[in-house]
RNA sequence: GGGCGGUUAGCUCAGCUGGUCAGAGCGCCUGCCUUACAAGCAGGAGGUCCCCGGUUCGAGCCCGGGACCGCCCA
C-alpha cells in the first residue's frame, strides 16, 4: 500500500503488479457457472491472435470490455470475460517455419507430425505473451479459463460443426475461383485480401477474326493470361461490336478459336470496349464463363508458375511469361497500344504477395441459408448493433454473401473431417473402417473456428454449466474491421448450433489512427505501443485516454487525453489523502450532510453516479470518462474540498467526506481500476477488495436543487471576485474589506468570504464608502479597501461594463420586441428574457 | 461507383429533442511554493462554428447544394 502521508504521487509502476497479483490471488475474475445466462454478465473477448502483441485496437478494446465487466461485476451480477487466443493458422506457421529456416531446416523436411509438435511449442513458449499483457492493462479477464481454438475440446467442436454442416448440404466440395495466395501457397478468403493501387501497363492486343474479315481489339493488363482466353465479349448494347456476337477470333499465340459473345458486364466506355474473357484467372470473367458456359482454363499454377497449359511458356514465372507474351505479340504485329494504367489488384493480407486468381478444388460453405436468419437477428432487434449505423453495413454484407472458402493449403489448423478413397468421400467425427483412405490434408480457415468462439469456449456441444450459465454472451465489442469477418459469422454459428444469438449488443469501437491522422501501423513506422505508453503513464491513465479518445468512429490518438487520465489518478491520490488525513479516526462512512456545500456535493454525485450508469449503457465511453474526470475536478477537489477547509472534521463531516470519497472511487473504478484499488485499502471500513464491492447506486433522496442553486451562486462570486483581484493586481492573499449586498446568500456568506478571501462588513448595499463594486448572482460584492482599488481603473471598467449592459440590454430588447419571439417562443423563454433584461436595467441603474 | 464518419479556439475534441454572450484538455500569457496535489492552484487571451442557399420568432445543431479530409466496400 502507498504512503499517504508521505508521497504526494500516485506511482503506477511500483503499483500497478502489485495490485494485478492481489486480483487475480482473490479469484474475482472467475465466476462460477451457476445460474442462467439471463441473470449473469458475459462476454467473450474476440480472441487475439496467438502470434499477435498488444497493439493500440487490442488497449481500447481491452478497456472497453473491462469498463463494462468491472462495472456489472460491482453491480452485483456474476460476471465472466471468457478470455483466448485463437490459432491464426497462416501467421503461426509463418513464424514456425521462419524459425525453421534459421535453424536450416524446412517444413517439408521434418514432415507434417513434426512439424505440428513445433507449432505447439513454439505456442507454449511464445502464445502467451499477448494474454500476459492484457494482464498489463488490469484486464479482468477469467484467466482461469483461458481458452485456445486448437484445444481439444475446441476441436471437437469444429469438427461436429463441420461434419453436420456437410450432412445438411450447406459445405461441399468443388472447382472454384479462389483467391490464391503465393506466399503461403494457400486460398484465402475475401476478407484476407486487400486492394493495393498499382501502376501496371494496359496492352491492346489485336485478335484477327476467324474468317479474316478484320479484328478486335482487347484490352488487358494480364496479357500472359490470355493464354487461358475462351472468349470474347462485348456489351451487346455496344452498336460499334453487336454485330460481331456469334461469330469467333483466332487467339494469337495459341491458335484456339474464341467465341465473340454479349454480356451487359463489358463497359462500352473502358479500354477498347471488348473485353477478353479468361474465366481460369479472373474472377469477373469466371462469373461471365459460368454464364455463358465456357471453358476454364488454367495456365497458371499453384506455384506461381506457367502450367504445361501455356504450351511453350510452361514452367516460366508469370513474369516471365508476360515478357514473353508481350515479346511475341510484337514480333507479330498485334499491340496496337501501351499505356500506364493506375488501378486496385488484389494482394494478401497474410504473405503481402500479390492475390493469383486461379480455380482451384476446395471446400466451400453455402451461406445462402444461413444468412437470413443473422439478418433477421438484427433487423428483428435481437442482436443490437452500436453505433446503429453499422448495422446497415451488416445487413448489407450479408444480403449479398458469397460462397466461403473454408479449407486452406496449410498444416497448422483444424484439419478437414475428410476422407478419399478412390472416388468416394467419407466426411465424419472418425476415420473411415477399412484400407486404403487418405485424409484431406488441408485445414479449416482459422475463421471458421473462431466463428463458434462465444459457444466452444463454454463446452459446447456438450450442455455444461457454463455454457447455461453464460450463453448467450451480453456484449461483443470489436474493431469495424471484424464486423463481417467474425461478427456475422458467429451469429449465424451461433442461431444454427447453440440455438440462439451468441450475444445481444455488438460495439464497434473507434479505429485509433495516428497523432497525425494516418493509419497506425508498424510499417509505417506509425505505430505507438500500448505497453510502452503504459510504462510511461500508468495502466490507468492508458485506459482513462483511450476511451476519453473514443468518441467517432475514427480519432487521432491524444497524447493530452492519456496525461488528463494521468492527471486524474494523481488527483484522487491527493484528494484521498486530503481526505484521509482529515478525518476524525474512527468515523463510519455515510451521508450526514450539516451544511448546504454538503447537501450540495451529495446531490451532484447522485447526478454523476447516474450519469455514468447511463453512459456506460449506452456505450458512450467517452462521455462517461470525461464526465468523471470534470466530476472530481470542476466539483469535488475545485470546490467540496476547498469549501470544507476551515471547517471542525467531526463526525459528521468526516462521515459525510468518507462516503462521497468510496462513491467516487467506486464509480470510477471501472475505468481507472488501480489508483482507485490502491487508494481503497486505506479508507476506513473499506473492506476487501474494491474490484468485489458494491458500485454507488444514485439515490433521489439526496438531489437537492436549492443546495445546487446556493453553491453555484458561491462559485460564481467567488470567482467573480477572484477574476476583479487578478485584472486590479491585488495580492491574491491579502484579504479584503468588504460588503456582500447581494441576496441569497444566507447560508453561504461565509464560505464566499473564506474562498475570496474577503472581511465581510455588515451594511446596507451601494454605500457611497464602496471603492469598487463586483457584480454577483443577486446583486454585488463592494470593496471598501480603497488602497488596492485604482479609481481610474475601477472607472474605465465600469465604463466596459456599462458598454457591455448596453449592448446586451439592447439585444434582449430586441428580441422581446420581436412579435414573433414573444408569441411563438415557449412562455418560459419569454420570461427568462424579461427577467434578465429587468436584471441588467438594475445593475446599469447602480453604475 | 456505393456506403459511413468528419470539418467548432494554435492542437485534439465536447456541444443533448433548435432557445441565455459557444465549452473542455493541451499549448500560450499573468499571478501564486494558499498546511491534498507546482505532473499543482487562481486568473486571462484566443472562435467568419468549411462554403452557399433554405426552413424558423430564433440555426453550430434541421433541410438542399457544394468543397475538402478520412475509413470501409465493390
Amino acid at each position: 500500500m502507498s504512503d499517504l502521508t508521505t508521497k504526494t504521487r500516485f506511482e503506477p509502476g511500483e503499483a500497478e503488479p502489485r495490485i494485478m497479483e492481489r486480483w487475480l490471488a482473490s479469484g474475482l475474475f472467475h465466476a462460477e457457472p451457476e445460474g442462467t445466462a439471463a441473470e449473469n454478465y458475459s462476454i467473450a473477448i474476440p480472441p487475439p491472435n496467438v502470434t499477435g502483441a498488444l497493439h493500440m485496437g487490442h488497449a481500447l478494446n481491452g478497456s472497453i470490455q473491462d469498463v463494462l465487466i468491472r462495472h456489472h461485476r460491482m453491480r452485483d451480477k456474476r460476471s465472466e470475460w471468457i478470455l483466448g487466443t485463437d490459432h491464426a493458422g497462416i501467421a503461426t506457421q509463418k513464424q514456425v517455419e521462419k524459425r525453421l529456416v534459421e535453424q536450416g531446416t524446412t517444413r517439408e523436411a521434418i514432415g507434417r507430425e513434426a512439424f505440428i509438435e513445433q507449432v505447439w511449442s513454439w505456442r507454449s513458449e511464445f502464445g502467451g505473451t499477448i494474454i500476459e499483457q492484457f494482464k498489463r492493462l488490469g484486464a479482468s479477464c477469467d484467466y482461469s479459463r483461458e481458452r485456445f481454438t486448437l484445444d481439444e475440446g475446441y476441436h471437437h467442436a469444429v469438427m461436429k460443426v463441420f461434419v453436420d454442416l456437410y450432412a445438411d448440404g450447406l459445405i461441399y466440395r468443388d472447382n472454384y475461383m479462389v483467391n490464391w495466395d503465393p506466399g503461403s501457397r494457400s486460398a484465402i478468403s475475401d476478407l484476407e485480401v486487400e486492394d493495393r493501387e498499382v501502376t501496371d501497363t494496359l496492352y491492346s492486343i489485336a485478335y484477327p477474326l476467324a474468317d479474316g474479315s478484320g479484328e478486335v481489339v482487347v484490352a488487358t493488363v494480364r496479357p500472359e493470361t490470355m493464354l487461358a482466353d475462351t472468349a470474347v465479349a462485348v456489351n451487346p448494347g455496344d452498336e460499334r461490336f453487336a454485330n460481331l456476337i456469334g461469330r469467333t477470333v483466332v487467339l494469337p499465340l495459341v491458335g484456339r478459336e474464341l467465341p465473340i459473345i454479349g454480356d451487359d458486364y463489358v463497359k462500352t466506355d473502358f479500354g477498347t470496349g471488348c473485353l477478353k474473357i479468361t474465366p481460369g484467372h479472373d474472377p469477373n470473367d469466371f462469373e461471365i464463363g459460368r454464364r455463358h458456359g465456357l471453358g476454364e482454363i488454367g495456365v497458371i499454377g499453384e506455384d506461381g508458375r506457367m502450367t504445361p497449359e501455356a504450351g511453350e511458356y510452361a514452367g516460366l514465372s508469370v513474369a516471365a511469361a508476360q515478357e514473353a507474351v508481350v515479346a511475341a505479340l510484337h514480333e507479330q504485329g498485334l499491340i496496337r497500344a501501351e499505356e500506364p494504367y493506375t488501378h486496385t489488384v488484389p494482394y494478401s493480407h497474410r504473405s503481402g504477395e500479390r492475390i493469383e486468381p486461379l480455380i482451384s478444388l476446395q471446400w466451400f460453405m453455402n451461406m445462402d441459408q444461413l444468412a437470413p436468419p443473422a439478418i433477421e437477428a438484427v433487423t428483428g432487434g435481437r442482436v443490437r448493433i452500436h453505433p446503429e449505423s453499422q448495422s446497415r453495413r451488416y445487413v448489407d454484407w450479408l444480403e449479398n454473401i458469397r460462397p466461403w472458402c473454408i479449407s486452406r493449403q496449410l498444416w497448422w489448423g483444424h484439419q478437414l473431417p475428410v476422407w478419399y478413397r478412390d472416388e468416394e468421400t467419407h466426411v465424419g467425427l472418425q476415420a473411415p473402417e477399412g484400407e486404403g483412405w487418405t485424409r484431406d490434408p488441408d485445414v479449416l480457415d482459422t475463421w471458421f473456428s473462431s466463428a463458434l468462439w462465444p459457444f466452444a469456449t463454454l463446452g459446447w456441444p456438450d450442455e455444461t454449466p457454463e455454457l447455461k450459465a453464460f450463453y448467450p454472451t451480453d456484449v461483443l465489442s470489436t474493431a469495424r474491421d471484424i464486423l463481417f469477418l467474425w461478427v456475422a459469422r458467429m451469429v449465424m454459428m451461433g442461431l444454427r448450433f447453440a440455438g440462439d444469438v451468441p450475444f445481444s449488443d455488438v460495439y464497434v469501437h473507434s479505429v485509433i489512427q495516428a497523432p497525425d491522422g494516418r493509419r497506425m501501423s508498424k510499417s509505417l513506422g506509425t505505430g505507438i505501443d500500448p505497453l510502452q505508453e503504459i510504462d510511461r503513464h500508468g495502466a490507468d491513465a492508458v485506459r482513462f485516454g483511450l476511451l476519453a479518445m473514443s468518441s467517432t468512429q475514427d480519432v487521432r490518438y491524444s497524447n493530452e487525453k492519456v496525461e488528463q487520465g494521468q492527471a486524474l489518478a494523481n488527483k484522487l491520490f491527493n484528494a484521498s489523502r486530503f481526505v484521509l488525513l482529515n478525518v476524525s479516526a474512527g468515523a463510519p462512512a455515510g451521508p450526514r450532510p450539516t451544511t448546504v456545500e454538503d447537501r450540495w456535493i451529495l446531490s451532484r454525485l447522485q447526478c454523476i453516479v447516474a450519469d455514468t450508469h447511463r453512459r456506460l449503457d449506452e456505450f458512450d465511453f467517452a462521455k462517461a470518462a470525461l464526465g468523471l474526470y470534470d466530476f472530481v475536478y470542476g466539483e469535488l477537489c475545485d470546490w467540496y474540498l476547498e469549501l470544507v477547509k476551515g471547517r471542525e472534521y467531526d463526525a459528521d463531516l468526516s462521515a459525510t467526506l468518507l462516503h462521497v470519497l468510496r462513491e467516487t472511487l467506486a464509480l470510477a473504478h471501472p475505468f481507472i481500476p488501480f489508483v482507485t484499488e490502491e487508494l481503497w485499502a486505506s479508507v476506513p471500513q473499506a473492506e476487501g477488495l474494491l474490484a468485489g464491492s458494491r458500485a454507488p447506486v444514485p439515490d433521489d433522496a439526496l438531489l437537492d436543487v436549492e443546495a445546487e442553486r446556493q453553491i453555484a451562486d458561491v462559485i460564481a462570486a467567488v470567482t467573480a471576485v477572484r477574476s476583479w483581484r487578478s485584472d486590479a493586481g491585488a495580492p491574491p492573499g491579502a484579504r479584503l474589506p468588504a460588503r456582500l449586498g447581494a441576496d441569497g446568500y444566507l447560508h453561504t456568506a461565509a464560505l464566499v468570504a473564506r474562498l475570496a478571501r474577503l472581511d465581510l462588513e455588515a451594511g446596507a448595499a451601494s454605500s457611497d464608502d464602496a471603492a469598487a463594486s463586483i457584480p454577483v448572482p443577486g446583486g454585488a460584492i463592494e470593496l471598501l479597501a480603497s488602497e488596492v482599488v485604482d479609481p481610474q481603473a475601477e472607472a474605465g471598467k465600469r465604463d466596459a461594463r456599462r458598454q457591455d449592459l448596453v449592448a446586451e440590454i439592447a439585444r434582449a430588447e430586441g428580441k422581446l420586441a420581436n412579435a414573433g419571439f414573444v408569441a411563438k417562443a415557449p412562455p418560459a423563454l419569454v420570461d427568462t428574457e424579461r427577467e434578465k433584461l429587468e436584471r441588467l436595467r438594475a445593475e446599469l441603474a447602480t453604475l
